[in-house]
DNA sequence: TCATTATAATATGTATCCAAAAATATAGCA
DNA sequence: TGCTATATTTTTGGATACATATTATAATGA
């Protein structure tokens, strides 16, 4: 059930159900092999998702996903992970810091895309779950689930990688010493960056 | 459905579901005279809300929504509604914060508990909605179904509510100005206040 | 007596069936 | 031809029936 979540969930994100197309409990049904009570359950967390919009006795279409939509959604991002930033900073362990720190430098270049953006999920996550604030923790991961396909990194060119590894030493540093303010405006214009990396992707695929 | 869905809602949120119960669908069903069918759904949206916990093949627990939590809710309110107000504040009609204005004023005295909780929701309402952000639109709407409960200001002396209504004339003031930073601090202040406000209700009755 | 296992009951999950609503096709008419 | 009204098909929503997992209960043996 929840390997039929995900599934349908990547379909949508990858376009292979694309943008306005209506989904039938069916077709959808037939194509898993199950039978429609369980696709209505599906059905039903996508439209919380907010990937499909379901209508009562209409049925469920899957929701444009427009770069106006992705720049909202990392602006919901960077209000909320900046909130856990200011929750979680003066918690985090000194420890784990220096050691996200250790690895960040080791490969300031590498250019492994999967390397990256482990890195990446780790220092982030730190952050957000070091708030130890449940609701906040899966809103954010909500949303980085949405934006997931536009953080590839893999498109981008070596130079932006390591700005995105220099940007998370100074988080790491800013927050090594407390300063909790300059770590804020660090973090903010690194998801900025993001933001405009992951804008760019989409231009280019479109 | 609908209906099923806010009536669960509310017996969670009024505490006739107690925190940590188990709900289990065949009595749900039955309470409502429906098949278990429907159930399942409804039970599906309030676990999206975060109101219940649920577990595969175990089933839906009512979850506990302690001082903390509410008070992590008003926060992540905070850091949205913020969002959305610099976002909306340069497009506000100035014919509309002038009325808004003019209502909040007429009624600076009145303790009438429904209008003025009609006067709080217009103006939030007209600064979240004025962003056209629809994701964001919708959580805002969600948490403030979540604390609506707590923001019933009945219970408040007649100086709490006052100061809740020379607030929103600040707020006005400063958006009709075109002053942004000054709406957002004082909108900061006006959501920190309501947090206090809703804190001190919760601890009134537990 | 207590722990452990076997068994019964209870609850959840899925499939199928039926009713109601929506979408589509068809017929009649100006 | 183009439009409206009606009939047919398709699709969704809900009830029931069945399968599977969990929980409670009873039985067994150390």
């Amino acid at each position: 059930m929840e390997e039929i979540y995900s599934v349908m969930f990547e379909k949508i994100i990858s376009g292979e159900y694309p943008a306005g197309i209506r989904l039938k409990q069916e077709d959808i049904a037939k194509e898993f092999n199950i039978s429609r009570t369980p696709v209505r359950i599906v059905l039903q967390q996508l439209d919380q998702d907010g990937l499909v919009q379901l209508t009562p006795n209409k049925g469920a279409r899957v929701l444009p996903f427009s770069a106006d939509e992705i720049e909202e959604i990392y602006e919901i991002r960077k209000s909320l992970e900046l909130l856990c930033l200011e929750i979680s900073a003066p918690l985090l362990s000194m420890q784990k810091l220096l050691e996200l720190k250790k690895d960040m430098v080791e490969n300031l270049h590498n250019d492994d895309v999967k390397v990256l953006a482990d890195l990446d999920a780790r220092l982030h996550s730190f952050i957000i779950d070091s708030s130890r604030k449940k609701r906040l923790i899966h809103m954010l991961n909500q949303l980085f689930r949405l934006l997931q396909r536009f953080r590839s990194l893999g498109y981008l060119q070596q130079d932006k990688k390591q700005a995105a590894m220099n940007e998370h030493i100074g988080i790491i540093d800013a927050l090594s010493m407390r300063d909790i303010a300059a770590a804020k405006e660090l973090m903010k214009n690194h998801i900025d960056n993001s933001k405009i990396n992951a804008l760019s992707q989409v231009f280019r695929t479109e």
